[in-house]
DNA sequence: AAGCTGTCCAACCGCTTTAGT
DNA sequence: GACTAAAGCGGTTGGACAGCT
């Protein structure tokens, strides 16, 4: 293991910062400011490197810093936000005064474990049994596999069909959709629906893409229900599409907003958001209709085809990476293979079943 | 009391991105 | 555009601690 190059011409030291060290660096910072990271040990007096002065300012000493244990609002948010960016922990964490990326992170491994091994998500686990005792052949589409990876549902593209550089998503979602219907009721889909009570604020938060102005550059808010997110690269519309009977491989992030009042509609013309109001909604009122969405959607978002076959990195799962890397379209896997943080999220994931 | 095991979390490592030249 | 240093970020490690046998 190298050291930082930044420690390489002198001797540092590492592990437990003492209450002596903490205080030369929250003396020199609170009195000069940080400036530059690589000059702060040797002005502040420490025998330390500027990134662990970095690290330990930004994580431990900052004024601005909450601590003890996370509150049940902090951590049901970072399950849901979890659900949209995936391990962006910085990301994360920018919606959580006072919290740390790194504080995030810990959170995340430790409690995602205890999920893990606990039964927090029953629904999903029969979802996906459902889905994998329907035989191929009956399914009908062979492009798409859902994976149960980290709790989630994901419908993804399968390697296969990655493979085939003529690939066209199926057109008839609708069909899809028919089966899952068929095969899966809504209500077993989204338990929410036919039992108010049953929401679980640790499922992830539902896909409603919100079109914003930067949606050239491919940006789109994710509304929340407590707060919005600005999401890059993620297309959130795979959800909202299939029950709405969109193909969501046609996508335009317009869509993704013309789809929650169809979603909407849906539900309400099968008596499932019973107190929605029975007419059409304009799109100036997407807002209250989000909010009033149950925010448990036990199936995430796969990737977008729509712009550059561009890939949510932290939505695909599939079989492993090997595979999947080496039969992708050049163009695919190039992007794909500059992201090591993509890779290493590939790489072990368990059992994906091919369902359609 | 001693040893073992599991959990938590601060800190580190290495890679990527950004900013400056 | 190329290069470099700094900053940012996510994955991983390992020490401290608690609980159990």
């Amino acid at each position: 293991m190298g050291h930082h190059t930044c420690c390489n011409k002198q001797k540092v030291k590492r592990g437990l910062w003492s209450p002596e060290e903490d205080q030369k660096l929250i003396h020199h910072i609170t009195t000069y400011g940080h400036g530059c990271w690589s000059s702060v040990p040797r002005l502040a007096g420490l025998e330390r490197c500027g990134k662990s002065c970095r690290l330990r300012w930004i994580n431990y000493l900052r004024p601005d810093l909450k601590r003890g244990s996370l509150s049940p609002e902090e951590a049901t948010l970072i399950i849901e936000l979890h659900s949209i960016l995936g391990n962006r922990w910085a990301q994360i964490a920018k919606h959580l005064p006072g919290r740390t990326d790194n504080e995030v992170k810990n959170f995340w491994n430790s409690s995602n474990k205890k999920r893990l091994i606990t039964h927090e998500v029953p629904a999903l686990a029969s979802l996906v049994a459902v889905h994998n005792s329907i035989p191929p052949e009956e399914a009908g589409n062979p492009n798409l596999i859902i994976s149960d990876q980290r709790d989630q549902l994901y419908l993804s593209p399968s390697p296969s069909a990655l493979h085939d550089a003529d690939f066209k998503p199926n057109p008839s979602i609708n069909d899809t959709v028919d089966l899952i219907h068929h095969h899966s009721p809504l209500t077993t889909m989204f338990p929410f629906l036919s039992n108010a009570a049953s929401f679980d604020p640790s499922w992830p938060l539902p896909f409603v893409g919100d079109l914003d102005d930067h949606h050239q550059n491919k940006k789109y808010h994710v509304p929340n229900l407590r707060n919005e997110v600005l999401v890059q690269d993620i297309v959130s519309d795979k959800l909202v599409n299939p029950i709405a009977g969109v193909n969501p491989y046609e996508c335009d992030p317009i869509m993704a907003t013309q789809t929650v009042p169809q979603l909407c509609e849906v539900l309400v013309q099968g008596n499932y958001l019973c107190d929605m109001p029975q007419t059409s909604v304009s799109l100036d009122n997407i807002d209250p209709l989000v909010s009033r969405l149950p925010s448990c959607f036990p199936i995430s978002a796969g990737s977008s085809y729509s712009h550059n076959m561009h890939l949510a990195t932290n939505q695909m799962e599939f079989v492993d990476s090997d595979t999947i890397i080496t039969s992708m379209p050049l163009s695919l896997s190039s992007s794909y293979s500059s992201s090591s943080s993509s890779l290493s999220a590939l790489s072990g994931v368990g059992r994906t079943d091919s369902i359609f």
